[in-house]
DNA sequence: GCCAACGTTGGC
DNA sequence: GCCAACGTTGGC
């Protein structure tokens, strides 16, 4: 199976690449997707061994700060059946479970970071939902070409 | 803090 | 099934 690649987001507040760093063996569940399309790449799309740029959003510089690896492919996310969870959603069961997530390793920190206004730069990249005005996608497919030029141009910048 | 864009909800 | 209202996202 071919490789693919992905971008996943998070505010850094609330899980930043130096809480992943930080994390037991630097491996994460993504818990807490609760948007259909982004739950389907989570269940359907994403298989181990697939790279991830790991992006920070709602914060002072957006940028993808590092890229991570798929560990484990899609499985219920338990924080759906746990009330005490901010993610807690109660039309949903263990029977039935409706969300679902990954895990991730750190893979690589990209020092400097490379900002959005910077992707935003690139030509090549054709359609890419990131970049596209009022998207909010937190799981979005990448493809080779896309992975291979934003990574190329990161390794190239320096703020 | 503002606001545009989007997804979800719920009345009908 | 439609669509208005609402809540959330996320860059600026």
């Amino acid at each position: 199976m071919k490789k693919q690649y992905w971008l996943l987001k998070t505010e850094p507040s609330t899980f930043s690449i130096d809480d992943l760093c930080r994390a037991k063996n630097q491996t994460t569940s993504w818990e807490g997707v609760r948007n259909y399309k982004a739950r389907n790449f989570l269940r359907d799309g994403m298989k181990v061994g697939d790279l991830a740029f790991f992006y920070h959003s709602s914060c002072k510089v957006p940028a993808i700060v590092g890229i991570v690896q798929i560990t484990r492919a899609g499985y219920p996310d338990p924080s759906a059946f746990n009330p005490a969870s901010p993610y807690y959603d109660p039309k949903t069961s263990r029977d039935h479970p409706r969300w679902f997530m990954v895990d991730v390793k750190f893979k690589e920190q990209l020092d400097p970071p490379f900002p959005l206004s910077a992707i935003k730069e690139l030509s090549h990249l054709g359609s890419l939902a990131l970049i596209q005005k009022g998207n909010r996608l937190s799981v979005i497919p990448i493809t080779s070409q896309q992975w291979q030029a934003i990574l190329s141009a990161a390794k190239k910048y320096s703020a």
